[in-house]
RNA sequence: UGGGGCGUCGCCAAGUGGUAAGGCACCGGUUUUUGGUACCGGCAUUCGCAGGUUCGAAUCCUGCCGCCCCAGCCA
């Protein structure tokens, strides 16, 4: 028997391996990297995401499995973006995904006294320039993608001149916008990263760690490859669209005496259907009022998708399943749905709840009596064990699960028909009651005592079990039913994705009625209410009247055959 | 004067010259006191296209085609 190494993660069939473990695999073995440290490093300007979710699970993920670290570093470079309650958001969001960072938060505005050491390092080699140039002045000498730039009459400006500018800068001598350091390479690059990058500007603001120390902000440019270094990062994991800024980042390393070389790759962005991803789009739905914030439950931020029921573990799951590559992709989101059905299938405690509700009086149930049956509280987890609900005279069932006139296919009750109660009793519809106005209030059915916790005696069988709640047990709850938050599976590919918004991405259903045990369900928990879906108590709820969201209704084939036309 | 990427089933994705994994979705079926779950079966003679190299190509070469990113003193 040979001791083989079994990586449970590249042999698991869903769980693809993926170019990043390869090369920090390879990196390992060749011995070019004796500690993989990688970090996750957002900018705190606003609430994370599910897309932010991946690269979590992609950095803690990798630092995890090659026993390293990962560290979480705030990119503050721009105060005037910047905000205290994202630091913390962010805290929060990642402890919840279920990860912890090594040692304390950091924060790229610990290093500015580095950064700044670094660029006048720079300026005295000759390698960085205090430029005049307006802004406006210098996208015109930075040509266009198919023409080169051209240098800026700065460019040539004498080190001790570019010195003294750059102290005076630092020293908050001049306006915002006046004068920026940047760095001298190439004017001419076909990569206008290349094309002399501003290293520092002047911001003449208040930063939320650094208050008012500082005028002058380094830029993303010169900070992320430098922070990295700084910390000792060996695979420093970012998105497609920094691929163009590669070869800055390693220029930068290779002209400043950083104490480590990090090597950057990119991966692909998660993208959703039915959903927008930027922040952008989303701060404007918060401020547009069409959802009721960051932690909307229709949202794809962590807060939403928390406060919508989503467990962590699915989002995990869910981001080692999609996997990690370099081809832009959409992912469906029933992808995302099944990894959240496959985790609350598993751990969702059962429940009866009749979320619209049609009353059914048993004639023949002796008026005024009651009794407890027992009922199962998850089929997947025998130790989550029973429970009682109370069973009498008047209920209450789905008023889907009653057709006056069914289809051929629908066989849950009509008239003259018998399906069962779960766990109670076999029940059987006599007479249709209506209103002047036509519509049914009320059916009126009997039962069979024989078939007391639901089987029948004599072996009779039924096609449908109904769920169903006693009438005069229930409680009362305010169910919100959520659908996607847009009508079309690329809202961005609309010319406004505000114009794709579902009219109908949530329904209040405020007369559902529970049985007893789900009064009791605890904010923040996940519950399954039988034949309905998964649900999570919100914080809205009320002791005598709670709140659910619905975080994802179960597989409906009933729904699929009657769409088909049956 | 342009530069950087990417194209494998409807979606995600493995595959790294030896004859197309897996998951999601979808379609059948079995079990079922959730039309749920679980289980079984089906679902790419072909890898953007066209040539070439090779006994053998999704993998190598050439040429096309298509899509994404870059002209913030944002990240």
């Amino acid at each position: 028997m040979t001791d083989a190494v079994v990586d449970s993660d590249a042999g698991h069939p869903d769980r693809p391996n993926h170019f990043v473990r390869d090369i920090i695999r390879a990196d390992v073995a060749a011995g070019q990297v004796d500690n993989v440290v990688t970090r996750f490093p957002p900018e705190p300007n606003g609430y994370l995401h599910i897309g932010h979710a991946k690269s979590i699970c992609l950095n803690f993920g990798m630092a995890e499995e090659f026993g390293g670290r990962c560290n979480l570093r705030m990119d503050d470079t721009n105060p005037t973006k910047e905000e205290e309650e994202y630091i913390e958001a962010i805290q929060r969001d990642i402890k919840w995904l279920g990860f912890e960072w090594g040692g304390d938060t950091l924060f790229a505005s610990d290093y500015f006294e580095t950064l700044y050491e670094w660029a006048e390092h720079l300026i005295e080699a000759g390698k960085a320039y205090v430029d005049d140039l307006s802004p406006e002045e210098m996208r015109v000498y930075r040509g266009t993608l198919k023409e080169p730039g051209r240098d800026s009459p700065y460019r040539t400006r004498p080190v001790a001149e570019n010195l003294d500018l750059f102290r005076r800068m630092r020293a908050g001598e001049f306006a915002d916008g006046t004068r920026v350091l940047r760095a001298k390479i190439d004017m001419a690059s076909g990569n206008i990263n290349m094309r002399d990058p501003v290293l520092y500007r002047i911001l003449n603001a208040n930063h939320p760690r650094t208050g008012d120390t500082w005028h002058i902000y380094p830029t993303y440019d010169f900070a992320h490859g430098q922070s990295d270094a700084i910390e000792g990062v060996s695979h420093s994991l970012c998105t497609l669209e920094f691929a163009d800024h590669r070869p800055l980042y390693n220029w930068l390393i290779e002209n400043l005496p950083t104490p480590s070389t990090p090597v950057q790759y990119e991966f692909a962005r998660l993208n959703l259907t039915y959903t927008v991803m930027s922040k952008r789009r989303l701060k404007q739905l918060v401020d547009d009022g069409h959802v009721s914030g960051w932690d909307d439950p229709r949202m794809p931020t962590m807060s939403g998708l928390r406060r919508r029921g989503v467990p962590p573990e699915a989002i995990r799951d869910f981001a080692q399943r999609i996997g990690v590559a370099r081809a832009d992709s959409t992912v469906e989101y029933s992808f995302l749905e099944s990894c959240v059905r496959e985790r609350l299938n598993k751990v969702a405690p059962r429940y009866m709840a009749v979320l619209r509700p049609l009353k059914v009086v048993i004639t023949n149930y002796p008026e005024g009596e009651e009794e407890w049956l027992e009922a199962v509280n998850n089929p997947e987890d025998e130790s989550a064990g029973t429970r009682s609900v109370p069973f009498s005279r008047e209920l209450y069932i789905e008023r889907d699960d009653f057709m006056e006139d069914p289809p051929k296919k629908f066989f849950r009750l009509a008239p003259g028909r018998e399906v069962r109660l779960r766990y109670a009793f076999f029940l059987k519809c006599n007479d249709v009651i209506k209103n002047e106005a036509g519509e049914i209030v009320e059916l009126h059915c009997t039962y069979d005592p024989e078939t007391r916790g639901g089987s029948a005696p004599d072996g009779r069988k039924v096609k449908a079990t109904l769920h169903w709640v006693s009438a005069g047990h229930a409680g009362r709850a305010i169910v919100r039913m959520y659908d996607h938050l847009f009508t079309k599976e690329a809202p961005d590919a609309e010319g406004d994705f505000l114009s794709t918004i579902n009219p109908e991405s949530l329904t209040v259903l405020d007369d559902a009625r529970l049985e007893p045990e789900a009064m009791k369900a605890v904010v923040g928990s996940a519950v399954q209410f039988e034949r309905m879906g998964y649900f999570c108590a919100d914080q809205d709820s009320q002791a005598d009247m709670p709140v659910f969201n619905l975080t994802m209704t179960l597989k409906d084939t009933w729904k699929k055959i009657q769409a088909k036309g049956g």
